[in-house]
DNA sequence: ATCATTGCAAAAGATTTGCAAGGTC
DNA sequence: GACCTTGCAAATCTTTTGCAATGAT
């Protein structure tokens, strides 16, 4: 157990060299690019969306710059590459650690917009009885439960404002 | 139980009715764009984008033309009055009943594209449990569950693709 | 008559794409 | 050197918004 209650998942590469892999599986070359987004990427465990992340990457004529089409381009390999794993919330993709990362699922806050993690295997063991009573072939799921945190509850903060409230 | 395996919820009042109250409520006026919509997302129970719902409706310079600002703003009126469920799928907004039909899940087959329904009370019991675990008060949930149905499996018909694929 | 609503055009936000220039193997 | 990748600009898709004209109460 780790300070934020989920198993890690026992890996044997870094997520470099992981990519690296993947990279080579399809012919595809390892760029200054591609190796800074796996850094900063895995080097920050909290959830992102591409905004952000490009928030936090060096401006435009800095070294370390990244161009919005590259961080994008990026984003699909490494999903692709079992790097991220992706979602939608609010209308945008989210991101998360997949790789080294045990699958969860999410509390997500209306109040702070925070996404907490929570694992169960009721809930796998509930969904793949699901999945045979309707002859369904589980690849993955995706379940948030929405409401507000103990957190949201108590701060009467309001709540950060997205360019584009959604959902 | 009807055909599709669901309970339907008993209601005393035509969504028309219901939606009407819903505008009184509000100081908002009844018009055709809205009786027509109403009627039209009420006539047919499949899942549906805004822009499906658009290509259902009668052409530019037609009688029964609504404009695309208008069926936008309609569809979230819907949510509000709680005549419409709204969920994201492939990064765009998915509505389905909710007025007069009960709280389900989704199996969503990434060959057919088909959006499956099963309604579970264990899921009810466990996301209880969840919540109360991590001190979080729910308001709502969304579970997909993602994979290939009994048809997906056999027919090899081609996915539909839509203009733009996210996930 | 008042004030909400419509449709239009345009904007906005998120993400993708064509392409010439540059980088990697 | 072959060809993948980048950054730029522009396009695309989905959804929203400002505003003048129209419609509901």
């Amino acid at each position: 157990m780790t300070d934020d209650g989920l198993e890690r998942v026992p890996v044997s590469q870094s997520p470099q060299q992981r990519f690296d892999e993947y990279l080579q599986s399809k012919g595809m070359r390892n760029t200054e690019q591609r190796k800074l987004l796996v850094d900063h990427v895995f080097s920050r465990h909290e959830h992102f969306d591409a905004e952000t992340l490009i928030d936090q990457l060096p401006r435009k004529g800095n070294p370390g710059y990244v161009s919005r089409p590259t961080v994008y381009r990026t984003l699909n390999e490494f999903v692709d590459a079992g790097l991220l794993r992706k979602f939608e919330l609010d209308g945008r993709a989210v991101y998360e650690h997949d790789y080294g990362y045990p699958q969860h699922d999410h509390l997500y806050c209306e109040q702070s917009q925070e996404l907490a993690e929570f694992q169960s295997d009721e809930l796998l063991e509930l969904i793949k009885k699901i999945a045979a009573e309707n002859d369904f072939q589980v690849h993955s799921h995706r379940l948030i439960i929405y409401g507000i945190s103990k957190e949201g509850r108590q701060s009467r903060t309001k709540r950060k404002r997205r360019k584009q409230d959604l959902i």
